[in-house]
DNA sequence: ATATCATTCAAGAGAATCATTGAATGATCT
DNA sequence: AGATCATTCAATGATTCTCTTGAATGATAT
C-alpha cells in the first residue's frame, strides 16, 4: 500500500511534467501568463484549431496548471497559480545553463554579445521612478494595449531601426517582453547596440513584473 | 529565421519537461540525488533492466539533467546541476497544491495529521548542535551508510514500533529521508504519533541538506 | 422556443515513446 | 591477446500521444 501510494505521487508528479513536455503547451502557458484568454483568442494566439487548443488546454488542468471559468458564451482559462511562472522559468534557465544548442541560439539572438547582464526589475523600477530610462515594450500591440509598464512604448523590432533614428535620447533604453520565453527583448537589444545605442534588457517580462506586484496600465489611461 | 529560433528553443525546453515527465525516470533522478551512481545501481534500485535504464539515463543526459564519466568498467551518472533538485522539488509541491489527488494521497500517509508542520534544515541544525533532538534516517540502510547527517540513526518504518518502545527519550524526534519524493519520513511520524510520541519530519530530505553544504558522514566513522 | 455561438467530445490516422530481447562496443584483468 | 564485465545499440511489438474532422453540448440572445 506505501509502496503504491509512492508509485501513485510519482506518477502525479510526472503528469505535470509531461504536461510541460509539449512546445503547443508551452506556447499556452506562454499566453496565460499575459492575462487570462478565451479558448479562441489562445488558439488563433498560436495558431492551432480550436479544437486541438480545448484539448491541450484540458491537458495543462489536469495538471493542475491552468483553471478555468466560464463567462457567457466563453471559458476564461488562467494560470492557477504564479507559482507555475516559476516553473516555466526553470525550465528555461536549466536548459539554457545545460544544454548546448539552447546557450548557442540565444548567443546567435543577442547578436553574439551574451554579456549584456539584464537589469533587475528592482532597479528598473527605480530608474523609471527617477525618469532615467526609455521603455520599450517588445511584444505584440494589442498585448501591450491589455498592460504595460507605465512609461512603456510598444515597439516592434523591425521598426527599431527607423525609431532608433528619429527618437530623443533619454537615459538608458529597457526592452522587455513576454517573459520566459520572450526572445524580441534580446534581438532588440541587440539591434540596438549595433547601431551605437546602448541598451539593456529587463529579467524576466511582464508577467513577472506583476506577479511581484508592480504597477502595470491598460493602453487607454496612457 | 527568429520565429523558427523560438520554435527551436520552445522545443528544447518541452524536451526537459518530457524527460521529467515518467515515473521511472523520476525514480531514477531520485536515485542520483543520493549520490553519484552507476547504471547497474541504479537499474537494481529501481526495479528495472539495465538496458532500459540505460536508455531512461540518456534521455536524462540529453535533456541535460544528468551528467555521465567512465570509471572503469563502469559508467557513473550523476545530476547535472543541484538546480535539478530545485526542479524535481518545484514538480512536487506544485502538484501537492494544486492537484486533489496527491494532497489526498499525502494526507492519508501521514495518518490525517497534515497539519504536522515540518522543522526547516537550519533550526534542526541547530537543535542538533544543541543536543535536544533524536534523528532518525528512514532511507535504506545502504542508502545511510553511504551518507547521512551526524547523528542521524538508520530506522525502517517496520522496525518503529519495536524502536519505540526501547527508546530512551531524548528531545523531540525528528524524522528524514530521501527528498522530494519521500515518503517514509511522513509515515514514520505519522506512526510516532499514534503512539503518543511527539515527532516531526525535516523539510526537504538529505540531498537538500548537502545541497546548502551541511555536514554528512559516511557510517564507518560513526 | 429556436437559433447562434464557443467549447467540448468522440473517433481515427499517423507519429512518438516504452519495455524487451539479443547483439555489439569498450574498457579492464589475467 | 583473449576473456570478462558493464554499458550501449538496434530491432520489435505494445502503448500512448497528437492532430484532424465532424458531431454534441451548454449558454446566451432574439
Amino acid at each position: 500500500m506505501s509502496t503504491s501510494a509512492k508509485r501513485d505521487l510519482i506518477e502525479e508528479y510526472a503528469l505535470v511534467a509531461r504536461a510541460l513536455g509539449a512546445p503547443h503547451r508551452l506556447l499556452l502557458l506562454e499566453q496565460l501568463a499575459q492575462g487570462e484568454r478565451s479558448v479562441e483568442v489562445l488558439a488563433s494566439k498560436v495558431g492551432m484549431s480550436v479544437a486541438n487548443s480545448s484539448q491541450h488546454l484540458q491537458q495543462l488542468r489536469r495538471a493542475g496548471l491552468v483553471t478555468n471559468r466560464r463567462d457567457g458564451k466563453s471559458v476564461i482559462y488562467r494560470l492557477s497559480d504564479d507559482e507555475t511562472l516559476v516553473l516555466m522559468d526553470l525550465l528555461q534557465k536549466h536548459a539554457r545553463r545545460n544544454l548546448a544548442r539552447v546557450s548557442e541560439i540565444l548567443r546567435g539572438l543577442s547578436g553574439g554579445d551574451e554579456a549584456v547582464e539584464p537589469i533587475s526589475r528592482a532597479e528598473l523600477a527605480q530608474r523609471i521612478a527617477a525618469g532615467s530610462v526609455t521603455l520599450l515594450d517588445m511584444r505584440p500591440a494589442d498585448e501591450y494595449r491589455m498592460a504595460h509598464i507605465p512609461g512603456a512604448r510598444n515597439a516592434a523590432v523591425n521598426a527599431l531601426v527607423r525609431l532608433a533614428g528619429a527618437r530623443e535620447q533619454q537615459g538608458e533604453i529597457i526592452a522587455y517582453c513576454r517573459g520566459p520565453y520572450c526572445i524580441e527583448a534580446l534581438q532588440a537589444v541587440a539591434v540596438l547596440r549595433n547601431l551605437g545605442i546602448s541598451a539593456r534588457r529587463m529579467e524576466g517580462g511582464l508577467p513577472e513584473w506583476r506577479a511581484e506586484g508592480r504597477e502595470v496600465v491598460a493602453s487607454d489611461i496612457e
